[in-house]
RNA sequence: GCCGCCAUAACUCAGUUGGUAGAGUGGCUGGCUGUUAACCAGCAUGUCACAGGUUCGAGUCCUGUUGGCGGCGCCA
């Protein structure tokens, strides 16, 4: 019934074409005789022309009214014209005011994070939250597409738990009718054991961490992209991510290209970025922060800092795997020489890891070992270590963080701009 | 959890050695028939975050509290 503005500024009506259009007032300016209204729906923006004599004294008053905001319904034709932001707008018929918009409170450039926040349920309609929100949605479509197209079938597992996957201090607790439970921090333990049936499987759920995280990476509530696949050692999981991110981000350039730039991103780079992606080991890493100058100590994990230094030496995605066993969780498969088969995936220009992922441990006595290593009680893994028990294969999983990767892609300084309603240490409201 | 910074109009900020609270933006009123952050004229708007203290006098100095932001750690 609406036409929608990107069909009217693609030329998709001729010139002189009758349309009724549906949206809300970017910005007004009244020339007396003439009103421009700047009008969005959710495909674009357009110049509306109301001109007395084109329309009927009271279209010209409303017209002329228009606040920031407001929703209105505009009859009108289309028009070429060059003086028109991109190239066409409409020149009204008619006009009918829907839904007034006094003292709309965000106007402008000048608004500190804080405000901003404290409305959020307002500026979601900003043109750049939009813009990211449309990118969210191509990377979530194009993952499920190359998952259904590659023998994976997408699962739900539980969000609520009994206990956790690693440690325990960083979960949101809840009361379950007279109990304790948990929100999940990760799908992986439950997906480990839906290969048994299904060999290849994923997830798109939200996970949650109770870390006081206060940095530009971190949420309280996102959304966790997982991956578990049977008969798979770490280095086929490795080929397999790669294509995985590679199709993910030309697809998301492809579609989402103008949203992209509007963001200060390049949809060029993701629009041709292919396999394969650099491969380094935690050994060789440590090696080029040594000559970097770093005093890095064998063993350690990473921190923001190395992270960055590291991926500066590449412009592609790094995979850097076999890190020392000490640093990693439970679950990771024992490599031998004090390691295990895992990889963390880490964006270039500093934007840190996506993704992380290992071949899991299958030998039961190592794995009891390792969790009474870390101060956990075996007993508590009851239903996982059964997975061991009855027709145990190798198997690798990967968590791959999809605020993460949309803000790799829309270039964004903080993750809070990659989902509608930011949770953060701070913050839960709106 | 650790470290740092900030709080004055709806928004962004200025406010001098402590002496009557200011501007721009947004809003409202009027003018203008092609604006591109339109322009011109006028109008209205304050618990100076909160609680104490010093002082004849505190937006300004001191103490505490609260809220928020940034960095680290933790990770996706």
């Amino acid at each position: 019934m609406f036409a929608k503005i990107k069909d009217v500024l693609a030329g998709k009506y001729p010139d002189g074409t009758e349309v009724r259009l549906g949206g809300w007032v970017v910005k007004s300016r009244s020339s007396g005789k003439i009103v421009f209204t700047v009008l969005r729906d959710s495909t674009g923006e357009i110049q509306v022309t109301t001109k007395k004599g084109n329309v009927c004294d009271d279209a010209l008053k409303a017209a002329d009214a228009l606040t920031l905001e407001c929703s209105v319904v505009i009859d009108g034709k289309v028009r070429t014209d060059p003086r028109a932001p991109g190239g066409r707008e409409i020149v009204a018929t008619g006009l009918k005011l829907i839904g007034a918009s006094p003292d709309y409170p965000i106007f402008g450039e000048g608004h500190n994070p804080e405000v901003l926040l404290d409305l959020r349920h307002l500026h979601i309609r900003s043109k750049e939250l939009v813009a990211v929100m449309k990118v969210k949605d191509a990377v979530l479509s194009a993952c499920r597409e190359w998952f259904r197209g590659h023998g994976f079938y997408e699962v739900t597992p539980p969000i609520i738990m009994s206990s956790s996957c690693e440690g325990g201090s960083t979960l949101f607790e809840l009361k379950y009718f007279e109990e304790k439970a948990y929100l999940s921090q990760s799908a992986q333990l439950y997906l480990e054991s839906l290969i048994f049936g299904l060999e290849n499987v994923y997830s798109i759920t939200p996970s949650f961490r109770a870390e006081k995280s206060r940095t530009t990476r971190h949420l309280a509530e996102y959304w966790h992209i997982e991956g578990e696949m049977a008969w798979t050692g770490l280095y086929e999981m490795i080929d397999m991510l790669e294509q995985l991110v590679s199709f993910v981000c030309n697809k998301a350039a492809e579609q989402c290209a103008a949203e992209i730039r509007l963001l200060g991103g390049d949809p060029d780079y993701f629009l041709n970025l292919k396999p394969p992606f650099p491969r380094i080991t935690y050994d060789e890493a440590v090696k080029i922060l040594q000559a970097d100058g770093f005093e890095f100590r064998w063993g350690d994990d990473f921190g923001t800092h190395e992270e960055r230094q590291i991926s500066m030496h590449y412009d592609k995605p790094l995979f850097i795997t076999e890190y020392p066993l000490e640093v990693k969780a439970f679950y990771m498969k024992d490599a031998g020489n004090d390691k295990v088969l895992n990889v963390d995936m880490i964006a270039p220009k500093g934007f840190g890891e996506i993704i992380g992922g290992s071949e899991r441990e299958t030998d039961l006595r190592l794995l009891e070992e390792r969790l009474r290593k870390q101060g956990e009680d075996p007993a508590k893994y009851g239903w996982y270590l059964d997975l061991r028990r009855y027709g145990s294969v190798p198997h690798s999983g990967f968590g791959m963080g999809a605020e993460r990767l949309v803000r790799w892609i829309c270039n964004l300084e903080h993750i809070r701009d990659t989902i509608p309603y930011p949770r953060t240490i701070s913050r839960f409201n709106p």
